[in-house]
DNA sequence: TTTTATTGTGTTAATTTGACACAAAAATAC
DNA sequence: GTATTTTTGTGTCAAATTAACACAATAAAA
């Protein structure tokens, strides 16, 4: 099937659901990763036009708010255990004005005579909320979802423009990631389930966007008592080798639960 | 005018203006103040029916949440600059379901026939976007909607049922509160102008639920270098007489800009 | 004048933080 | 094999912060 025949047939089914959904109501993803001791975050190209988009969706009548995010999560990373958390909504009534940002319609535009409602339905002004998740991205395979040729994860440090408000929402994410740093499970959640001390550093430098002393750091965190000590791992450099730790899961989760106290 | 006939005219003039405002959505105000050493949050009594709400509003099509949220709060107290936050977006899709606590619709139920239209509007699905705020409750004088017939403030630790989800609602504000309370302007929001260290210090005390060392807490607060030493205090008591404290506001704005770095 | 309660500041030990030191270890160069 | 390079794990120690208690000053009452 043509992609063009494909989205418009997509636009016809969901047309007939549109009475299944809220209207007006929608949710954005903020997808995080963590690989080449960078944050990454999973965005979706649109078809043939070329922008970039947060993962959203739209959220059915019966349905609770965190459901449909956790439903979107699975469906861009087949994932259904991840961690999710509710950040803001964002309820600008010009979300679709600045001519920079608008949703491009390029295609739609094509069909609007051919879905007139669903048109109507998708230009309305809309309320979003936001949620973030944070994954460990050798776990999943990212999936486009009918309206994108592609579904990848991006640097944060070199995020290209994206539609309507979502670099606003990616960076409120950010905001809420920092100050909420000592309450998230970040360690468990972005690393493999064995990493390194200097792993697990470099994710906090990533994270807090500054240097780390190292012996304190690795001091700091032993003591906090959440880490096992595993075998050492060869890398094959020309030095000492690194021990492997896990999380003790029970004991991390215990800890974020009041607050880690770590790096304020 | 009879209260019931005020209520039927109210709300056929709100039916008119429907088409103005979004559908399904909306925005509840926890208005925190403090007075006899405990918070307070601002409440709605229903006319008629014996329960309690949190004051809210809904959106217009052409307004911001954040505007409808400081439009309510005005309504509410007169208040035009008071520091307001979005804290959560309540998005149970059955908060209306527990006969416990659903809104009671003994007086609209009995307008259904002459408001079918507002019936149908007000009875459907809400996604509710949470706001709270922090006032000097001396400053404020509490008015009623034309839903309610009191507006007073209550003692969070006393705090009655309220309908829907608005227990935790507010329980949700004050989580908020807690875990970012080096990051908000509680101290010159909450109190009047000029202040005892003890009146600081039993805020603190209120918001953290534990008490905190007196002499210590003194120290520590000068140190932050945003407070202005007044003239003492006579307050009439066998003792020595305490010096008045008000904030610098420029300094403290910047300080919390950053996080105060206090108590966690 | 004495007593009482609370304030403002002092003191000191315990703990945490930050900066640097250094030997141990894994691989490479010779 | 031996020396060299690089990173790790732990050690040390001064500075800063925290927590607990001490105590004189003071406003009003007894």
């Amino acid at each position: 099937m043509e992609p063009e025949t494909d989205l418009l047939h997509h636009i016809k089914s969901f047309e007939t659901q549109l009475d299944n959904y809220l209207p007006g109501n929608s949710i954005d993803c903020v997808i995080l990763g963590y690989e080449s001791q960078q944050l990454q975050v999973l965005l979706l190209k649109w078809k043939n036009d070329n922008v970039w988009t947060l993962p959203g969706g739209f959220i059915k009548k019966t349905e609770h708010l965190d459901d449909a995010a956790q439903r979107v999560l699975q469906e861009r990373t087949g994932l259904s255990s991840v961690f999710v958390k509710q950040f803001y909504t964002f309820g600008g009534s010009i979300r679709n004005k600045n001519p920079q940002t608008a949703m491009p319609l390029y295609h739609l535009k094509k069909m609007e005579k051919q879905s007139p409602v669903f048109f109507k339905w998708i230009t309305n002004r809309f309320i979003t909320t936001g949620y973030f998740a944070l994954v460990d991205i050798k776990r999943i395979h990212p999936r486009p979802d009918a309206f994108s040729e592609v579904c990848e994860w991006k640097s944060l440090d070199a995020l290209p423009n994206l539609i309507l408000d979502h670099n606003e929402i990616t960076t409120k994410a950010l905001d809420h990631l920092k100050t909420q740093l000592n309450y998230l499970p970040i360690g468990i959640s972005l690393l493999p389930k064995k990493f390194t001390m200097q792993d697990l550093r470099k994710l906090y430098e990533a994270i807090l966007g500054k240097p780390l002393e190292r012996s304190n750091f690795q001091r700091k965190l032993l003591k906090l008592g959440i880490l096992i000590r595993h075998e050492k791992q060869m890398t094959g450099a020309a030095n000492k080798a690194p021990y492997l730790y896990s999380f003790s899961e029970k004991k991390y989760y215990e800890l974020i639960k009041n607050g880690i106290g770590f790096y304020s």
